[in-house]
DNA sequence: ACACTTTATGCAAGTATTTGCAATTACAAA
DNA sequence: TTTGTAATTGCAAATACTTGCATAAAGTGT
């Protein structure tokens, strides 16, 4: 899947349209580093195209979720974090006492995600998850 | 930890007040099968009490929640699903096309809090969780 | 270019959940 | 019992996100 260059093609691909606010928005969310928000994303396609609605952004955001190009994840903050999704998907751990978050990067979920597939045949999408708990200095 | 029979203790011993307001809503979630959702919740409290507010249920809720006794998913639907939590966490497939719901009682994610604790020193609290994707018959 | 069909947008109103605050209640100390 | 203090509640208002609908734009065929 060439995601980076020719979003224009996938979406067509897909059946939808490439429209300038669905342009606007994969350009934020693929050039931000780390998690936004859809407010921020909001803020950032304002300053090219002042007229775009929050809920252009919420629906675009579900399209690109449902084409696994990005991911949603709950980090226990107010809003939810986005991000484009890259080769490999990855994961946090949340501390619930710190808040401070670890990455994630390794296969533990692969193994898991396996072991789902094996026993009862169902395909997961674990590509971003947030797991919550005690880090080490906090415990 | 007698979660049972002893809320009243259990609240105590952690430092909140047993109001009315806790218990009724311990006892609606206690004895509800499975999965509730904070409206539901509502109205059956409303029934036995009509002036409790939907506030007081989320913070309530909440604080089960910090205290382990319950735990809250987002089954895919438009508001989460709260439920007491039993000797074993438990764990859900929701499938994104025909929305089942597989239950997943197994070791699965004990062995992958294990590897985190082993690899980060981070003790996970993996009650509940909701993993999406595709069921076999889907696929 | 023109007309036609379908999809996507913006707006306004809705739902789920959270928060600030003044009034009330639980509990402990006198 | 009475009184004082801190926790808890209900209410109202805020925030995050979703949905319905009329208009506008995109894609297709002529």
């Amino acid at each position: 899947m060439s995601c980076e260059n020719n979003i224009v093609q996938t979406l067509k691909d897909a059946g939808h349209r490439p429209t300038p606010q669905r342009l606007m928005i994969f350009s934020v969310v693929r050039h931000s580093k780390g998690h936004i928000t859809a407010s921020e994303i909001l803020e950032n396609v304002k300053k090219s195209y002042p007229f775009i609605d929050l809920s252009t952004v919420y629906r675009t955001l579900d399209m690109y979720k449902q084409m696994h190009l990005i991911s949603s994840t709950n980090l226990g903050g107010e809003s939810y974090a986005y991000e484009w999704i890259d080769q490999k998907g990855h994961h946090h751990l949340v501390c619930k006492i710190c808040e401070n978050i670890t990455e994630l990067n390794e296969t533990f979920m692969d193994h898991l995600s396996a072991e789902i597939d094996e026993k009862f045949g169902f395909q997961s999408d674990i590509e971003h998850f947030a797991i919550f708990g005690t880090c080490e200095k906090c415990q």
